[in-house]
DNA sequence: CCCCTTCCTG
DNA sequence: CAGGAAGGGG
């Protein structure tokens, strides 16, 4: 990740600018899935430049001034707006505009003002029509699994994939568990109130094309507000270290120019994601419509990561069709790659049971989805499944667990259509799952709001890390908000932690603080034997540093203490807590301590003669348990 | 018996 | 971390 952009970067991304604006290379890709770009292109140049290449192509597909939406389409450019905007072929897509890239595209660098201007001129226009767009456009190629040709490396296609899910996580809910067609949710059983809503949806459509076009203008104002000031600026501000004069203001514009597209676009889409959601959330459960946009942790962590990005995003991908669900693009998993490069480093070999089903048929939104699923413009995810009752019903009831934080926000599968995938029972296959080590960087801070957090509906940043588990997401909807049949990653990491403050848990402890999982005899004995393993490893730490002290020649116990800045702590936190995402309680420091000094003490009284020297150690260290905070009943910690 | 733990091994 | 053996309580 560019984490920085040297002045070299910055050069490069200006001059890969250039080059991508060669049509064959840019044009399917910007006309594809938002998903397709980021691994694409970004890896060679800044978002800024991603969004300028974006908008410089757009305005090609886009060059007759006109809102497909509001007016007909003119014949010489109608194959070009609709490519664009409902995108029945990609391929075609990608051919057709060829053409004519080069006039605007290659005289955007090489050509001063004339040019320079009016392609500035049109990027505003065409982010604006892009806005108001017909999502399927983008969401074609969100729907097609070629896409995933685009994208060399595995992170990227998981998080695609995962994304998709995401995606489809809340119209999913829309209805029962006794399996919607994979398009529209439409049963007879409430086609009025759909008819209603199909209404209402319209309504808001138009108003918020209205909204697009008064956007469009206002744009346009501060563009040439913009220009000027910035064209003043050109003067003032030589000598940077940029080496090309013109790039550099032009990059400095474009910055300023997409501050405030972003800004503004994203509070438009807002507006209008408010006024949608005021239909179609019955309950009073209101969100902000930052909750919306970002709410999910990883969202809102690349809010703070990566703010620049997710802004970008937010602002360029507002579809007008139906404010429901929002997609993210990759851009959010290149920053979170950022955060965990180490993601997926071991394989995982995880079994899992098959997927618990609970019927939470009602745990839907009551959005129509006038398109098929998988073309949701939207990644509204997990904003609308908080508004069902029925989760408030199974948060209540479970804890805010890991039926969301093992399976973060699993959002049903594609080929719902099958069956079978509805109705796996409970107790299937008991085996053993095998965790390795998780890289779950996901950060445990309790981050409650009143025990319900959006943290505790979902977890995006842990992804599903096993295939077995992801397949089986796939195959089963309803998988996301169901108790576990099998432990995963997920609960190791939150195992772990537990071990921080219980060395020796009760079988009720464990039943108590994983509500989310479903217990039998192989669960339960799973996870005793991953507390039984934790020990080992603690106790052969303890045995060795206290050896160490020996041999080190310390001789009065007082001086061997534990702090966080030992060694010992470091192993064990290491072992524990590797993300170095958890506050160890200072009370696992003082147990630490104990142990050590009983194993010093011990060793030096020579006791390791006797086999079973340790169990007197044990029997001490097992009376050291304190109660595992509250807060790990949820999935906060996960 | 069953449950739980440690120890050992892979 | 999982499997399995062995041993100690209830």
């Amino acid at each position: 990740m560019n984490l920085s952009l040297s002045d070299q970067n910055v050069h490069n991304s200006s001059e890969s600018c250039l080059e991508d604006d060669k049509p064959d290379v840019m044009l399917p890709c910007f006309r594809r899935s938002m998903y397709d770009e980021p691994l694409a292109s970004y890896s060679n140049g800044s978002i800024i430049s991603q969004l300028l290449r974006k908008t410089i192509h757009n305005k090609r597909a886009l060059d007759e001034s006109h809102f497909y939406l509001s007016s007909s389409t003119a014949a010489d450019s109608g194959q070009e707006d609709q490519s664009s905007v409902s995108s029945k072929d990609s391929t075609v897509e990608a051919a057709s505009p060829s053409g004519h890239i080069s006039t605007g595209a290659s005289p955007e660098g090489e050509h001063p003002m004339a040019d320079h201007l009016q392609a500035k001129r049109a990027r505003v226009e065409n982010i604006i029509r892009v806005m108001a767009g017909s999502p399927n456009g983008r969401q074609h190629g969100d729907s097609e699994r070629s896409d995933t040709d685009a994208r060399d490396t595995r992170e990227a296609r998981e998080a695609y994939r995962e994304n998709k899910r995401k995606q489809r996580l809340p119209q999913h809910q829309e209805h029962s568990a006794a399996g919607q067609g994979s398009r529209k949710p439409g049963s007879s059983d409430n086609c009025n109130t759909k008819d209603e809503e199909c209404h209402k949806l319209k309504e808001q459509l138009h108003s918020m094309q209205r909204l697009l076009r008064q956007l469009q203008e206002k744009f346009l104002q501060v563009y040439n507000q913009e220009d000027t000031e910035c064209d003043n600026r050109d003067e003032v501000e030589t000598g940077t270290e940029n080496d090309i004069l013109g790039e550099s203001t032009e990059s400095r514009e474009s910055q300023n120019l997409q501050e405030t597209l972003k800004h503004e676009l994203s509070r438009a889409v807002n507006d209008c994601v408010d006024r949608v959601f005021k239909k179609v959330s019955p309950t009073g459960l209101d969100l902000s419509p930052q909750q919306r946009m970002c709410s999910s942790p990883e969202m809102q962590m690349n809010m703070g990561a990566d703010r620049k990005s997710q802004q970008a995003s937010s602002a360029l991908e507002p579809q007008a069709e139906e404010a429901v669900v929002k997609p993210r693009s990759l851009e959010y998993y290149d920053s979170s790659e950022a955060q965990s490069p180490q993601d997926q480093t071991e394989a995982l070999a995880l079994v899992v049971r098959k997927p618990a089903v609970t019927p939470l048929s009602s745990v839907t939104p009551t959005v129509k989805r006038p398109y098929p699923v998988h073309q949701a413009p939207f990644q509204f995810n997990y904003s609308t499944p908080l508004h069902d009752s029925h989760i408030l019903e199974h948060l209540l009831k479970y804890g805010p667990h890991s039926n969301f934080g093992g399976l973060p926000c699993m959002p049903p599968s594609m080929d719902r259509t099958s069956p079978d995938s509805v109705d796996l029972p409970w107790d299937t296959i008991a085996m053993r799952s095998k965790v390795t080590s998780s890289h779950l960087g996901h950060h445990p801070r309790p981050s409650s709001l009143g025990g319900v957090t959006v943290d505790n509906l979902c977890l995006p940043h842990v992804k599903i890390e096993c295939g077995e588990l992801q397949s089986m997401a796939e195959r089963n909807p309803y998988m996301s908000l169901n108790i576990q049949e099998g432990l995963t990653p997920s609960h190791l990491k939150k195992a772990k932690l537990m071990f921080f403050y219980t060395r020796y848990p009760s079988s009720n402890v464990l039943k108590t603080f994983f509500p989310d999982v479903k217990f039998n005899r192989c669960i339960t004995s799973q996870l005793i034997k991953w507390f039984s393993n934790f020990r080992e490893f603690y106790y052969i730490q303890m045995e060795k540093f206290a050896r160490q002290a020996i041999v080190d020649g310390i001789s009065d116990v007082k001086d061997i203490t534990v702090s966080r800045d030992s060694e010992l702590f470091r192993a064990l936190n290491m072992h524990y807590n590797k993300a170095n995402d958890f506050h160890v309680p200072d009370r696992f420091l003082e147990v630490a301590e104990i142990t050590l000094h009983e194993f010093y003490n011990a060793i030096s009284a020579a006791k390791d003669s006797d086999p079973s020297w340790k169990k007197a150690i044990y029997k001490v260290i097992c009376k050291l348990d304190s109660d595992v905070p509250e807060e790990f009943k949820t999935s906060s910690y996960l």
